[in-house]
DNA sequence: TTGAAAGCGCTACCAG
DNA sequence: CTGGTAGCGCTTTCAA
């Protein structure tokens, strides 16, 4: 089925077919209307393909994501899909699930695919790929791609500020063993989530302890998490996450083993995903407005008259928000394990 | 950049660059070599659009989904994907969000791109657009579409057996007010969690109440839905909810609101998703093997060899799952009605 | 207002 | 083993 056979059944050229396909041009009234007959009679439908070759392009935005099944890029998401449909943009999305092999067949796809635009939502990409995906001439923005700056158009949250946030508040309620539980890409050395805790710790109080845990970014992750975390001998009383994701599971689990949150421990989020206020109890978290990061994105991309446009580095202030996950550190005592409670209530 | 570029920079025709591209026929090594140089001297990367044109084809499969947003399909897609980039298929996902005129948009778009395959996962299709689909000869399966049954591949959850065991396990406890919380398309006249509800209340026990509520498909609509039970008089003593999404926002709600799961109330879920272990309580749902759901979508449509391939239906039964947000009900008295409970405790 | 024809970048067939 | 070339289905001048 092609532009052919609907010139031929409607008696025109394909030239007119495809003028009343695009409504470019002026046809006469009459004419387009055989047109459309044919086209419906044949139950016609452009090939895509075709016509981007041939219009050398297509109003099509790639999309990367480290790890579809976070809700946070969700709402990201469905931001940018609005924006971009309602300017008729289509747009495709690859997700890698952290594997970099899966990352560089993503970019590659994107380019072969010859998207208008590249949002890369993947947190971490290596010198040659950047430069691969740059020399390719397609337009991208990074969300948070760390420290890896080049002369790259990047959206950049501030942790720092929603980490010293957490820190304080979680110092002003007297805690001073505190577990951190990120996913494997968090524990990198380039993660800036966790050496902004580094740095918070240092500054407002040099003498607190700090462990690492580390899971695979989902609700299982977060409860493997906590399980490492009550099955080793650190005494925290406080668990920062990551994300909510994970924070959801550490609540989990930490449940199962007869732990109270906030009473026994406290523990913290960070995205402000809708879960996080369903999840019990409600995480004290840290809000990234993320369908205001769709906006942006939709706008670097596709908006060059918007003020962002031109932009190199838009950076994201984060809020802190109380809710129920948190509360006074347990006087400190030798009962106040977490692996002895636990074992104790078990 | 082109092949021709690459072909004029390695001295070679534009037919030896694209068989060292696709790794047909034999090329000399000294060739191919000078070829790949070429290529990724030029960084060039094949147009995808130009390669399915000319090679009339693609391994791309679409995939439409009614919400995203839902957990339940992103374990389907998981499977789907492993499946497909096992075999070098790509996929691309259009999302509908339950809006009609978007699920034609994207059947469009579907065909325009002349995907090798299509699985429609939205449960409502009207026959115009399924009948348009077909005649674009594109292979389709669709999950769940009700029982607008022409000859159509279909993959079909039992839900009459689901419910059939969660109504059975409600009335064992004692319930007999019981309250249905699903989402707006759940309610329709085709749905069949919700007539598979009606059948099973006639003929287990025709003299149970009920009562529907519905609101979005997501945690959020479950809140609200919950809440609409509250502000209403039917002392409901157990709510079946349409999946475990919205069960999850009908917990959250109830919590808020003082009412005890399941002392007070008992809740259902349904499909198991990840979350409904995490949640609190953990829900007693059904479980819907989701990523046998990706596999047999995968072999229907790539994978002619397939057992299950030339089938025209298959039927997934599902599994009772017991967990924690179901028990006895409340003996029947007045001041059990949930809103004087809500209020009582308020 | 319409048609003819030159590509868009690639594959695949036919020669050599 | 390699090159030439005819399309794939569409858009877009250029003429008429």
């Amino acid at each position: 089925m092609s532009l052919k056979e609907v010139a031929r059944r409607a008696h025109v050229s394909t030239a007119t077919v495809s003028r009343v396909l695009n409504g470019v041009d002026v046809v006469k009234n009459s004419t387009r209307t055989r047109v459309m007959k044919a086209i419906s009679e044949l139950n016609y439908h452009p090939n895509l393909h075709a016509r981007s070759l041939a219009a050398g392009g297509s109003r099509t935005l790639g999309v990367i994501v480290s790890n579809l099944e976070n809700p946070f890029f969700l709402d990201v998401y469905r931001a940018l899909e609005a924006d971009c449909h309602a300017h008729g943009y289509e747009i495709v999305v690859a997700n890698t699930g952290y594997r970099s092999e899966q990352l560089v067949a993503s970019v590659r796809l994107m380019i072969g695919r010859r998207v208008s635009g590249l949002a890369a939502i993947v947190s971490e990409m290596d010198h040659d790929l950047i430069r691969e995906l740059l020399d390719s001439r397609i337009p991208v923005v990074f969300y948070d791609v760390g420290p890896t700056r080049q002369n790259i158009t990047n959206i950049r949250v501030n942790y720092r500020k929603g980490v010293e946030r957490i820190v304080e508040h979680l110092f002003a309620l007297g805690h001073a063993k505190i577990a951190f539980v990120g996913h494997h890409s968090a524990l990198g050395p380039i993660d800036e989530r966790r050496s902004a805790l580094f740095e918070a710790l240092r500054r407002q109080r040099p003498s607190a302890e700090v462990e690492f845990f580390a899971a695979e970014d989902s609700l299982e992750g977060g409860a493997d998490a906590a399980r490492q975390l009550l099955a080793g001998r650190f005494p925290a009383t406080a668990v920062i996450c990551v994300n909510d994701l994970m924070a959801v599971g550490v609540l989990k689990q930490l449940r199962e083993q007869r732990i109270r949150v906030p009473e026994d421990i406290s523990v913290t989020g960070f995205d402000n995903i809708t879960l996080s206020r369903f999840c019990f109890p409600p995480l004290t978290t840290v809000d990234i407005p993320r369908d205001r990061i769709g906006h942006i994105l939709y706008a670097m991309l596709c908006d060059p008259e918007a003020a962002i446009a031109d932009q190199r580095e838009v950076v994201i202030q984060p809020e802190f928000v109380i809710r129920e996950s948190t509360g006074p550190a347990r006087p400190a005592a030798r009962a106040s394990d977490p692996v002895a409670l636990a074992a104790a209530k078990r």
